[in-house]
DNA sequence: GTGATTGCAAATCTTTTGCACTAAA
DNA sequence: TTTAGTGCAAAAGATTTGCAATCAC
């Protein structure tokens, strides 16, 4: 599962000024925690406990920062539980599994589900993506 | 698309206490909203500002309502935008498409969408179902 | 009667907002 | 400088809870 690597530091302020966002020391926290290489699915408040011990910074700046990431590109939510938003950094084309009974999600390559028919968007609207999440228990 | 009439309010009792449900006065203004005989995809809030036309009630009973017709079956929610969940009284298998410029959400039948290659579930864990979104702009 | 159900208001939880302060360019 | 970005604390929404009053059986 290729991912553009961000691991090192120095990797992160052209991602975000190529997002148009300055790098700041709080959205620089949040970055490293985010893009550090490896896809994951956080909530809101996991993203703060972590970036917090990176650099001090409010939950307010938090969703400021996941929305502008989000709006960016570089962030997609995920909604499968009613109780909570989750942020996946995978952003490319995939689907998920969802185990009903923890909370954890797993990414679905697109390749590993084969839509063989798919109804027509009403006239006036297009298709914009199509999520598929298979619900375990 | 077939589904139980339960226009006429004779039959609202025994589907509620099917589900192991007194038909109270609360619960039966809920379910002649919702099993009218027509699928519909109802917030919270929708449903209390139509069921209150019937009679009176609280929005905290609609919530116990609706968690308990979704507990019994009689309910469905629909997780596709992060600010609101929606009730859908079409418990059938189906996938919906969700336009995310209105808001609005429209059922498609599950013979509409065939998924040819599904990963199998991971070990342990058994297969519940698979939503389809189809987002739309 | 008696236990299930309801209403109300307060509590919770998540997310957003307004605005003065701070920092990046 | 100058403007974007941040923190804080308050506000807003959605949902839940606790408990006394009420209703279905």
């Amino acid at each position: 599962m290729p991912m553009r690597s961000f691991a090192h530091p120095d990797h992160l302020p052209p991602l975000l000024q190529a997002a148009g966002l300055r790098p700041t020391r709080q959205r620089m926290a949040l970055a490293a925690v985010l893009f550090d290489g490896c896809h994951k699915h956080m909530t809101a408040e996991q993203v703060y406990a972590a970036a917090r011990k990176k650099a001090p910074l409010s939950l307010a700046t938090v969703y400021n920062a996941l929305h502008q990431f989000t709006a960016a590109g570089l962030l997609r939510e995920v909604l499968v539980d009613s109780n909570q938003v989750y942020f996946d950094t995978n952003t490319a084309s995939h689907h998920h599994f969802f185990d009903q009974a923890t909370g954890e999600l797993h990414d679905i390559p697109a390749k590993a589900v084969r839509l063989a028919r798919l109804p027509k968007p009403p006239k006036g609207r297009r298709l914009d993506r199509v999520d598929v999440i298979i619900r375990l228990r």
